[in-house]
DNA sequence: AAGACCCATCCGCTCAAGCGGACGGTTGCT
DNA sequence: AGCAACCGTCCGCTTGAGCGGATGGGTCTT
């Protein structure tokens, strides 16, 4: 199966199967490994932020996902992992589109045009847009990655 | 609390300090910059989720600061920032050095020009630089944010 | 077979996250 | 002057995050 896709459906229980994952993790052993009261109480001693084993359970059991950012804070400091572990969902794709336009705008040139572009008339932007696109053609370069997004909003 | 052994203590008690700062660089016009009853119907109505005035400013004054995953999800989703803003003082500085550039791409067009022109020569960027100048001369514009500033970076 | 543990699961409580509605102050329009 | 609209701020309420304390069932010793 391909990971991409399950995380449209299980987008609601990834919570659960994350902590459930770092337990297994951190304990590989079954035989060795701590039920929700014993793993509620270490992790109490070795972060000394509050933990209840019932509330750990809901939350492995995906009975309660909405947790605070202080307990989010608890489980990424005892599980050791950047506390981003918890909550990359759907928004990463988002993300993505963002990075493709920080990659382009890494150009000081670049970015000077966009910050002078703002707030012109459709029209003269409508102009520029022909004149840029010309120019990609006359230095043979091939065509962006915007030509081929279509986003319908933006309001204005 | 135990104000001793945190290691991200900025990202604990500045979330007040962050959303101001996204509010001002969302609506960088004070005239036109709306007070919380305003911002937060903006943000249901863009994001879909439910968001109160009075707990917005409670969040942006101090007062509320263990907020739970969906509010931040909310939040980032509407700032149009990775959720990991709110928690990580490294994703923090880096994203704030994007804003000023997001404030300007809010407009399609001027994001499609920005993508079409990465990839070009210096001296067809310096001639659209030009063009693009002159146009906010001949629209009555004022200057960009971008032409008072000189940044000693990008050797090549 | 009974005591001692540990387990997953449940019930019900507390308190803060989150919200609705009001208050007084300021700006601007008529 | 009055009204209307917006502002920041406050109060009190509802809801759910988070927890303490049962419960019953399994697996060891003795």
């Amino acid at each position: 199966m391909d990971p991409e896709q399950r995380k449209h459906e299980v987008a609601d229980g990834v919570l659960a199967e994350k902590i459930n994952h770092l337990r297994d993790r951190l304990y590989p052993d079954p035989a060795d490994r701590p039920g929700y009261a014993k793993l509620a109480a270490r992790i109490r001693e070795q972060t000394g932020k509050p933990m209840s084993a019932t509330y750990l359970w809901e939350l492995a059991s995906g009975r309660k996902r909405n947790i605070t950012q202080d307990t989010l804070a608890t489980l990424a400091e005892f599980f050791g992992v950047p506390p981003e572990y918890f909550l990359d969902d759907v928004v990463t794709s988002r993300v993505d589109a963002q990075l493709e336009l920080v990659t382009a705008l890494r150009n000081q040139k670049v970015r000077s045009i966009a910050l002078r572009a703002e707030g012109l008339s459709d029209d003269t932007l409508d102009a520029l847009l022909v004149m840029v696109t010309e120019a990609r053609r006359i230095e043979r370069l091939g065509p962006s990655a915007d030509t081929a997004r279509r986003e319908p909003d933006e309001s204005g």
